[in-house]
DNA sequence: TTAGGATTGG
C-alpha cells in the first residue's frame, strides 16, 4: 500500500495519514468555494506556460494548470516508476500553446497516479524544465517539466467537483478523498479511515447495554493487528461480515489505546463496507449506508488485499457439513432454519438443514408441540436430516427472531457425545452462552455465495430424500442379517469353494463366499501407494519433508523477473518481511474472461514453502510449483509433487516422464473452459501421472481353504479414491469403519460375517520358482456396509 | 453504557 493515498476533509490538517505533512511532496487539498483550501506557500510565485522556455530559472515558481489527460503509471527500464500527465494552463485559454507535458518519477510517480484525476488542478514547483522531444507530434509546450522527490519537486493537488450538466449532477457528485492508514500506523486518539482483512469476528450480538455489539479483529500487508469493538443500536449498521478472511473499509474509527494495544472503537459517523476475500470474486461491497464511495482505486485496493491474503494468511478451507461432524469439537454450519421452539428460559431450540446426513445417531430435543413453529411436513420429511441445536442465554434473543427458512452460519456449535442406555450414544450439537471464539448466529441474505451453492443443493436432496425416506427402515433392517457383506457385479457366475480355486489352473476368474480372516496392512494408511501404469512400477508416497526440502532447495533461486507477465501469465513478486528476505513469485495462468472464479484458476509458484502452497491449495484450482531458470520456468525435481489440487499431491513416475518447458501449458491455457485435469495437465507436461492405489492381502477362510488374494484397488472397491485418504481423515474413519465391518476385531471366526467377491487367479514368475496368486476385482463394498 | 477475542453447561 502507498503512503499517500488521497486527503479529506480531516486529511490536511488532521493528522491522519502516515506521512508528516510539512514534508510531504504529494499533497492532495481541496477547493472550497473557489478557493484553496490551505494558502500555497508565501515564497512562491505564479508563472504562465508562455513564459517558458531553455533557460527560465524555475526557482520559486509554480505553474497551475487543469489536468487533461494521464497516462498508466508505467516502469522505465530500470524499475523506477514513471507517470506522465498533461496540464492546461487555464489562465492562457487563447495562446495556441497552452498545455505542457509533465513528466512525473519514482514514489511522486506512484503516488500522483493513485489519487490523481483528469479535471483535477495541479500546482507545480521545484520542476526542471527541459526540452520536449515530442512537441511537434504532440502539438504541445516545446518544454516538458520533470519531477521527482529526489528533486525536490512539490506537486499540489487540488480536488474540486467537475463542471458536468445539469443531468449528470444529480446522479454523480464528486467524492472526496480519503486517506487510509496502515495498521502499523495507528495512533492513539485519531479518528482514521482503514483497510483490513478480517482474521477474527464475533457476528453482532446483544450486549448488556442498549446496542449491538460486534468485536472485529483485523489484519493488513503491514502485518499489524487491530481489534476493534463495534456498537450500534441497529443491527445493520455493523459490518456484515460472514466469515474470517472478508475484507473490510472502515470510515471514521477512533483509535485508542487500551491495554498497551490499540483498539478501533466506533466513532460517530462510523461507517463500513465489507468484501468477500476471495481472489476473483465480485467487488460487491455490503453495506447499510444508502451512500457510500467506491471507484476504481477502491476496487483495486481491494484485489491487492485478496491476493496478498490468499498467500500470506491461513483461511480455512471448505466449511463443515452435518455428513463430516465429529464429537468432541467446534465447527461454523451453514444451515437454513426449518424449526424452532422455545424450550426453557435459558435456552431456545433450532431445527436446521445443511443436506448432508450426519454420520452419527442426533439429539431430538423434546419439546411441547404447540412450541414448535415450522411447516410440519417439512419438518417431518426431513427428520432424518436435521438436526436440533440448542442455544443458550445471550444467544436466544437473537435465536427467537429468526425467520423459518432463513439461511443461518452458526459459528463455533459444540458437538458433545453423549451415552444413554436409550440409544448407545448420540450426538448433541450445543450453542452455549457467551460469544467466546466468535460464538453466535448470523443471517446470511440470499445473495451470498455460499447461500446460492447450498439452496442448488437443498433442492436436489430435497427430492431424492423424500422418496428413498420411506425406505430408510428396510435398510436398517438389512444390516442386522449381516451375513453377507460385500456386493459384486457378474451375478450370473454361481460361488466356487477356495479348495477347487486353490487346486485349479491359472488364470481363471471366480466368485466366492468367503470371511476375512485377516488382512495387512492393519494400519490402513500404508495400503497407500504410487502406480505407474506405464512401467507398472509401485512406490511410496513420498512424506512432507521430502517435499519441503525440495521446495526450500528451489527458493534458493530467485526467480527471473526476465520470465515475468508473459501472454499467458500474469505475475506478482514480493520480498518476505523476515531475516530470509526470500522472494516469492506467484505466477497466474490467464483464464478466460468468463471464467475468473479463483478456484478455476491455475497458478505457478517459485519461492513458497509448503505452508503457503497449501494455503495457496484452498483458493485456487492447480499449484504448480516451479523454478526460474534463464530462459524458462521448469519444474521441480520429480520428487516432488508436479502439481497440487485440493488436498492431493501429484507425482510423476522418474522412470517414466520427459519434462517439458513450461510453455506447454499455455496450450490448455489457451481453451475455452480449461478444466485442468491432472491428466492432461501430466500429458503436455510430458509427465508420466503416477496414480494412488490401495494395495492390500486379505487372507479369506471358508471352511474347505484358506488363500491370500490382493486388493489393487483406485476407487472401486472402498468407493473411496485412494488419492483423497491420505488427506481426510473423514475418509480414513470410513475405512476403518468398512474394514471393521468386513473383519470385525475381536471376533471368533464363527462370528466373521460372510463376504461375496470375485477373485481372478494369475501367474508370476520370478527368476527361480513360479507360483499362482489370486486378486479381488470387479467388487465393490455394498453402500448400507458403508 | 455496552466490550475490550481466547470455547466445552444446561
Amino acid at each position: 500500500m502507498g503512503a499517500v493515498r488521497g486527503a479529506g476533509g480531516s486529511g490536511v490538517g488532521g493528522g491522519c495519514g502516515r506521512t508528516d505533512k510539512a514534508a510531504m511532496p504529494v499533497r492532495v487539498l481541496k477547493i472550497i468555494e473557489g478557493k484553496f483550501e490551505t494558502p500555497l506557500p508565501s515564497h512562491l510565485q505564479k508563472e504562465g506556460l508562455k513564459h517558458l522556455q531553455e533557460g527560465f530559472d524555475p526557482t520559486n515558481k509554480y505553474i497551475q494548470g487543469l489536468v487533461i489527460l494521464s497516462y498508466p503509471l508505467t516502469k522505465l527500464g530500470d524499475g523506477t516508476d514513471f507517470f506522465k500527465v498533461v496540464l492546461q494552463d487555464l489562465d492562457d485559454f487563447c495562446s495556441r500553446i497552452n498545455s505542457i507535458n509533465i513528466l512525473i518519477y519514482g514514489k511522486m510517480a506512484e503516488d500522483c497516479a493513485k489519487v490523481m484525476r483528469n479535471g483535477d488542478t495541479l500546482v507545480v514547483a521545484g520542476f526542471k524544465l527541459a526540452k520536449s522531444p515530442t512537441a511537434r507530434e504532440d502539438g504541445r509546450h516545446n518544454c516538458q517539466l520533470e519531477m521527482s522527490e529526489e528533486a525536490g519537486s512539490v506537486i499540489y493537488i487540488y480536488t474540486k467537483p467537475k463542471t458536468t450538466s445539469a443531468s449528470e449532477t444529480a446522479s454523480m457528485s464528486v467524492a472526496p478523498k480519503y486517506v487510509y492508514t496502515p495498521l502499523d500506523h495507528l495512533k492513539d486518539g485519531t479518528i482514521v479511515n482503514l483497510y483490513g482483512i478480517v482474521k477474527f469476528f464475533k457476528p453482532p450480538y446483544v450486549s448488556k447495554g442498549t446496542d449491538y455489539c460486534s468485536v472485529v479483529t483485523l489484519v493488513d500487508p503491514s502485518n499489524a493487528k487491530l481489534t476493534c469493538t463495534l456498537f450500534n443500536g441497529n443491527l445493520n449498521s455493523l459490518p456484515k461480515i460472514y466469515k474470517v478472511g472478508d475484507i473490510v473499509r472502515f470510515h471514521r474509527i477512533k483509535i485508542r489505546e487500551y491495554n498497551g494495544q490499540m483498539q478501533g472503537v466506533t466513532s460517530a459517523g462510523f461507517a463500513s463496507l465489507t468484501f468477500d476475500g476471495t481472489v476473483g470474486a465480485p467487488v460487491v461491497p455490503r453495506t447499510s449506508s444508502k451512500v457510500f464511495t467506491f471507484m476504481d482505486e477502491e476496487q483495486k485496493i481491494i484485489e491487492e488485499l485478496r491476493v496478498w491474503a490468499a498467500s500470506n494468511l491461513s483461511i480455512c478451507g471448505p466449511a463443515a457439513k452435518l455428513s463430516g461432524v465429529q464429537p468432541m469439537l467446534f465447527f461454523d454450519l451453514t444451515c437454513q432454519l426449518i424449526g424452532k421452539a422455545k424450550v426453557d428460559g435459558s435456552s431456545f431450540l433450532l431445527k436446521v438443514w445443511d443436506g448432508t446426513k450426519c454420520p452419527y445417531p442426533t439429539w431430538k430435543v423434546p419439546v411441547e408441540a404447540r412450541e414448535l413453529e415450522g411447516e410440519k411436513l417439512l419438518l417431518h420429511q426431513l427428520r432424518n436430516l436435521t438436526v436440533d441445536i440448542l442455544v443458550y442465554d445471550n444467544h436466544v434473543q437473537l435465536a427467537k427472531s429468526l425467520k423459518i427458512g432463513s439461511f443461518l452460519r452458526i459459528y463455533s456449535i459444540h458437538t458433545k457425545q453423549v451415552s444413554s442406555d436409550k440409544d448407545g450414544s448420540h450426538i448433541e450439537f450445543h450453542l452455549h452462552g457467551g460469544t467466546c471464539y466468535g460464538r453466535g448466529i448470523g443471517v446470511l441474505p440470499e445473495s451470498n455465495p455460499d447461500v446460492k451453492e447450498l439452496k442448488d443443493f437443498l433442492e436436489s436432496v430435497e427430492l431424492a430424500d423424500s422418496q428413498s425416506m420411506e425406505s430408510m427402515s428396510s435398510v436398517e433392517l438389512d444390516s442386522t442379517f449381516n451375513n453377507i457383506t460385500v456386493l459384486t457385479d457378474h451375478q450370473d457366475l454361481s460361488n466356487t469353494e477356495l479348495k477347487t480355486i486353490l487346486n485349479s489352473t491359472a488364470p481363471q476368474q471366480f466368485r466366492i463366499r468367503a470371511k476375512l480372516r485377516t488382512y495387512k496392512p492393519q494400519k490402513l494408511h500404508q495400503s497407500i501407494k504410487l502406480h505407474c501404469s506405464k512401467c507398472n512400477s509401485l512406490t511410496e508416497v513420498p512424506d512432507g519433508d521430502d517435499f519441503d526440502c525440495i521446495l526450500q532447495g528451489s527458493a534458493m533461486t530467485s526467480p527471473n523477473p526476465e520470465l515475468h507477465n508473459t501472454s499467458w501469465y500474469d505475475s506478482v513478486m514480493w520480498t518476505t518481511q523476515d531475516q530470509k528476505q526470500r522472494k516469492i513469485a506467484i505466477h497466474f495462468v490467464k483464464p478466460d474472461e468468463m471464467l475468473k472464479e479463483p478456484e478455476d484458476t491455475l497458478l505457478m509458484i517459485e519461492g513458497g514453502t509448503l505452508k503457503e502452497l497449501w494455503r495457496l491449495t484452498k483458493r485456487f484450482k492447480c499449484v504448480i510449483p516451479v523454478r526460474s531458470t534463464e530462459d524458462d520456468l521448469e519444474l521441480l525435481d520429480l520428487s516432488a509433487p508436479f502439481l497440487l489440487q485440493g488436498n492431493t499431491k501429484y507425482y510423476g513416475c522418474k522412470q517414466c516422464s520427459t519434462p517439458k518447458p513450461i510453455q506447454h501449458l499455455s496450450s490448455i491455457a489457451a481453451e475455452e473452459q480449461p478444466s485442468w485435469e491432472p491428466t492432461e495437465i501430466a500429458q503436455v507436461l510430458g509427465i508420466e501421472l503416477l496414480q494412488y492405489v490401495f494395495i492390500m492381502k486379505f487372507t479369506l477362510v471358508d471352511g474347505t481353504g484358506a488363500l491370500n488374494a490382493y486388493l489393487f484397488d483406485y476407487e472401486k472397491f472402498f468407493q473411496i479414491p485412494a488419492s483423497e485418504i491420505l488427506t481426510n481423515s473423514f475418509l480414513q474413519q470410513k475405512m476403518q469403519m468398512t474394514m471393521n465391518t468386513l473383519c470385525p476385531p475381536g471376533r471368533k471366526l464363527d462370528d466373521l460375517p460372510w463376504l461375496e467377491c470375485f477373485i481372478k487367479s494369475y501367474h508370476v514368475r520370478d527368476e527361480m520358482k513360479h507360483r499362482v496368486c489370486y486378486q479381488i476385482f470387479d467388487t465393490t463394498v455394498a453402500e448400507d456396509v458403508v
